[in-house]
DNA sequence: GATTGGTGTTAGTGGTAACTCATAAAGTTG
DNA sequence: CAACTTTATGAGTTACCACTAACACCAATC
């Protein structure tokens, strides 16, 4: 699974979110995700999985726990794909900027 | 359609590369998408639409054409999200930057 | 060692989103 | 204005993904 349709899901990126701030074990994402999204244990191992398999998330084993954490690696492919975008219509955006100042330049010299 | 949805489609994706270099119109995507991806041009008329709609795309009248470019506001909420989760890690990070450095202390303190 | 708690896996189902096909609408050209 | 170009839209189909239900696995506790 591509690490964008991983971030497309809700309950993924509020887990995310639980994650980044602290490692949580799995029940207490469940419990938090059960409230909020209403679906099942299940379900949430489902999600956590798939975080595991993206490199999203890195898991300790605590005794019968499992503590999960984020891991940056996950959001590599994303970064770089954005920053490249911003990239490409930032420097538009310097063109256009450059394209204003001639014209006032060239304003100047008309006067 | 949420923000990190539409990222989620790679056609989409690739429109957004196209035309964050320059203004497209819509045949000249639709040329490169139907090449690259073997979809129709009322599929990509499609995506073009969710585009529109959810502010990654904005378009511009030319005769008969439709020359589409980059919107940044469509990115807002991805980039939020993204960077106030880099935030969450990035303390986390220093706070164990942090207690490594403590430790080497300790570790001079014992010499 | 039986039972209970915590978590992961598998099979099967339903809803949604992306696609094709057909058609409309609006502009250009001969 | 008829034919053609360019793009958008609507109906219908298909594929996939998130979910539930049932079960398996391992650790802890009594």
């Amino acid at each position: 699974m591509n690490a964008f349709d991983v971030l497309s899901d809700p309950v993924r990126r509020r887990t995310l979110e639980l994650i980044s701030q602290k490692e949580h074990a799995s029940g207490e994402i469940v419990k938090v995700v059960e409230a909020e999204f209403g679906i099942s244990q299940s379900a949430v191992s489902q999600h956590l999985r798939i975080l595991r398999d993206t490199g999203f998330a890195k898991v300790r084993k605590d005794g019968a726990k499992r503590c999960y954490e984020i891991d940056p690696s996950g959001f590599d492919d994303v970064n770089d794909w954005l920053e490249l975008l911003q990239h490409f219509w930032a420097s538009k955006m310097e063109s256009l900027a450059t394209e204003i100042e001639s014209g006032k330049r060239s304003d100047k010299a008309l006067n």
